[in-house]
DNA sequence: TTATTAATTGGGCGCCCGGTTAAACCGGGC
DNA sequence: GCCCGGTTTAACCGGGCGCCCAATTAATAA
């Protein structure tokens, strides 16, 4: 099932929907980046669509896998939280094809659909645990969907704007130190956060008993 | 010069654009859209990409003016950081394709330098106010360029991933209520951020008087 | 070895793309 | 009447696209 080619054409697929997106990367340039017939591509994955496919599988099948591992593990949940935003950075660093990708997929088309259902997945695995911890994020200012959305914002905007943030940073944002600099910035936004959802939680509790 | 069919088929580029992409929107089909001869595109503008340039200018032209409006006005920088997001907002809200090809074009491609340029600016401008302010943010894990990418972050993955939000929050991400709600949180992440920044400017006032 | 299946190839078909050309249209000044 | 510049049009061009097919080679089973 899984001949050499056949990866070879889906490192080629990834390399170049990822450069140049799925109109602008041509099946015959796929091929030649591999240096194979470009017919092969249709026997192995019937339509070049279904190729695009196999491509966003490989990446979501993994994602899903270390970002449930890193949401389901042991201890309080501000800490699998932190470690939650590491391993996705890190995900993302390791790579940035896959951003490209979806970022692009995502601002409409017809492959919008295909993003929309595996990220409304991982989405709501979010929401319920953040909700089954800290009641406050089931409305208000600090919801969960608005707090999933906005730290989902800071981590794949950071890869998304990275050419920009070249200029602005000096350095390459996917160098080692920037990484981590990136991370320490996330822990930092995360532990603000939480303290204010305890804080929150308080004074909703305190209120909740005064109404009694 | 701007005679009706050429801001006609401004409009049907920027409708199409913003849908399908650059490559996915035909010539034929912008000029069908606005009932158009195809030749009239090349002859208002020479080549599809010029058009497309065209449909960005338009839009940049409109959003450097009011954020700058907001971020050079009187009061205290938290205000204005405040009615900048607003800005921004009502602004990605009013032009749901302008996020979308700035995001589209943005992840990479032939046409990514367009978008990096003209971000480059508008960052730039966030980064001196911000450490014109606050010193801190001149480094650290809250420095001027990571507290910018995480609120750019925040606004835009609003709307870029409205498609995923229409189903956690129950209704369309672009109602009034629901960018109500979504300002209220930003507004909430500004506070505790800048309540942060205060918090360390001290700190780190004390500790270089405590080295003298 | 031979028969069967899987993997791979070159060539080409039909379609749609961005862009071009030359001619027609049209209102206003002479 | 005629010309004239700015618009608009139909028809066309070369080229690249996804995809398909018949034939060939490699691997595998009998």
């Amino acid at each position: 099932m899984a001949t050499e080619s056949r990866v070879n054409i889906l490192n080629a697929a990834d390399d170049l929907f990822g450069r140049l997106g799925f109109d602008a990367a041509s099946t015959r340039e796929i091929a030649a980046c591999c240096g194979v017939n470009k017919a092969l591509i249709h026997y192995h994955f019937q339509t070049k669509d279904d190729l695009f496919n196999a491509v966003l599988d490989r990446y979501y099948q993994q994602l899903e896998q270390v970002l449930r591992e890193a949401l389901i593990a042991e201890g309080p949940l501000l800490k699998r939280m932190g470690t939650t935003l590491d391993v996705y950075v890190d995900f993302l660093a390791d790579n940035p094809n896959f951003s490209r990708i979806v970022q692009r997929e995502a601002s409409g088309g017809k492959r919008l659909d295909r993003i929309v259902t595996r990220m409304t997945g991982i989405f709501e695995m979010g929401v319920e645990l953040l909700r089954e911890e800290y009641p406050v994020t089931r409305g208000g200012d600090l919801a969960a969907p608005q707090v999933l959305v906005s730290f989902y914002g800071m981590v794949v905007s950071y890869f998304t704007y990275s050419p920009v943030l070249e200029g602005l940073l000096g350095s390459s944002p996917l160098s080692p130190q920037n990484l981590e600099r990136r991370k320490r910035h996330l822990h930092r936004m995360l532990e603000m956060l939480e303290s204010e959802l305890r804080e929150e939680s308080k004074t909703t509790a305190a209120r909740k008993r005064r109404k009694k």
